[in-house]
DNA sequence: ACGTCCGGTCTGTCCAACACAAATATGAAG
DNA sequence: CTTCATATTTGTGTTGGACAGACCGGACGT
């Protein structure tokens, strides 16, 4: 139970963990290995971690990221990291950002709410809820992501981002429905220390639309109660939501767990940034790498449903 | 990066400490001083927790938030767990429970999802929105809290409930509102660690009803960023909730930190079952211990404004 | 040219045992 | 009953070491 005065500039080792995502293990291993992260002491022989230093850590984890190695990043200087991730990604996500995502993004950070909210709400009617979600919703999300990655938004204008559209999404999830045909029931949910509940919802509106019967759990549950949460509902299929940040360790070895404690006839689909990188899937377990495969993915269960019946 | 074979029934500590959410430090601490957990070893010598082992760490979990040290609890047997955890609060609030707050818990472990959603929607239009505030989502709150600790509900079904239930609150938030009178500008969210979001929308939805201009920024908000972000909105009241859980030294300490950062003429107005217990308030921090006296604050507040016009 | 197998290197997570500040309980004195 | 000082409890920090599995690059066969 160490809490203790803020050192101002310099902060303890769980502040880094938790501000990057980088286990106190793996800071103090990198630290012997490498040299750096260089923390300071503090008066009880404590790190403490230099805001700059903390700073090169989000960068060198925003690249692993990206699938560079620690060894080959972590010796160079910060403006070689810099350019690296310019060169990686700028490029290829400003080209496709459109004038709309760009207005946007200033609206939220001059915060300017309501006009952000009513701009948000006119797209819908114009675009309708489906395209909004493709073309506006999932694109700014990541948008947002990168922009307070660069430092072009603080982590509370993100936030806000998050409660608005949440906001918007919400109307439309929850609302009884009935169709003709077997509707798949979808148990939504995203792994513990898992805090993005964005993508879940996009994922639960366009779920909904094509008629599935959607249950979402909401965020950070438990495996052993997913596997509850299964058999008390009768879900035919677990949709888990993985943010870019998600370790992959973590969640390949959950998924591989959730598998094998589930009947195999329950479908796990699975998506979000966390799992691009993921390489080797286990067998019977569905990667859904784009929203808009969702109307075919539910299609082809019904086809297979129907068959087997 | 140790992922290897699952044993069946016994999990490693990384999967004991997601799932119970007790460090893998602390787990080997409680070891080596309560002699328990007592895992058995793999064939590389790691801990592993069998399935009963990690039922009673979920058990000690519950206890420890509500009030109980490890000292007292981890040395007795799990069935003594199980007696504390049914005694400590059963008969106060079964004696003020509604029959409509127990039939809706009916629904919820019954897995009457649907049912659940339109009793609810029934009782808005029966009450209005602001007495079904107060009268059953408030109370309902409280009780599936309550009957999760004493083990009636699964986890699952209280993550199942406050989904529900933001999905309707939500429908309110966020639109916007016109009215004569000076607004207030309040900035609603929790400090880091605060996972209950439901207290936080429903301070909202009332407040908004009065006419405040809320802006929320959602859960685990930086208290550096809550003070960027008063400036940047020009805030006039940051309203904070907590919940049982929380910790009493960090909400007083961080309320007293918020205080200080703030200009005097800020007000901070917090509630929630967290600061009930706290004894000493800062100077110039409203307690809201009831929700039904937001409106009279609100007025208070709009009456002091223009006094001082 | 392309796929596949195989050694060597890289890397994160686990282990042990200990130290100690802060939180909490306990008991004495006003 | 409150207040203050002292004792106990408890989580988080420290060092240093081991090693399984992921990853890379070269050799080989087709």
């Amino acid at each position: 139970m160490k809490p203790r005065e803020e050192i101002g500039i310099a902060i303890p080792i769980s502040a880094v963990e938790r501000e990057t995502a980088i286990s106190k293990d793996t800071l103090r291993m990198w630290e012997r290995r490498y040299g750096f992260p260089g923390p300071t002491r503090d008066q009880f022989g404590d790190r403490i971690y230099p805001h700059a230093q903390v700073e090169k850590l989000r960068l060198i984890r925003r690249l692993m990221d990206k699938g560079y190695r620690p060894g080959k990043i972590i010796p160079q200087p910060y403006h070689a990291l810099l350019e690296l991730l310019s060169g990686s990604q700028l490029l290829h996500d400003n080209f496709n950002q459109s004038d709309l995502i760009t207005d946007l993004l200033r609206l939220i950070s001059e915060h300017r709410v309501s006009e952000l909210r009513s701009a948000l709400q006119s797209q819908v009617q114009n675009l309708g809820l489906r395209r909004f979600i493709l073309e506006v919703a999932a694109p700014m999300t990541r948008a947002v992501g990168d922009a307070w990655f660069r430092g072009e938004l603080a982590i509370f204008e993100e936030h806000l981002f998050t409660e608005v559209m949440q906001s918007m999404l919400r109307k439309w999830t929850g609302e009884a429905r009935s169709t003709e045909q077997r509707a798949p029931r979808i148990l939504l949910t995203t792994f513990p220390n898992e805090q993005h509940a964005l993508g879940l919802l996009m994922v639960e509106v366009l779920m909904a639309m094509e008629g599935a019967e959607c249950i979402s759990f909401g965020i950070q549950m438990p495996i052993a109660d997913i596997v509850s949460a299964v058999a008390a509902h009768q879900a035919d299929i677990v949709a888990l939501s993985f943010s870019q940040a998600y370790p992959r360790t973590r969640s390949s070895e959950g998924i591989m767990e959730l598998r094998r404690a589930l009947q195999p006839h329950i479908e796990i689909w699975v998506g979000g940034g966390g799992v691009a990188r993921i390489k080797r899937l286990p067998e019977k377990v569905m990667e859904m790498n784009d929203l808009a495969n969702i109307p075919a993915e539910i299609a082809r269960w019904r086809q297979k449903s129907d068959f087997s019946r």
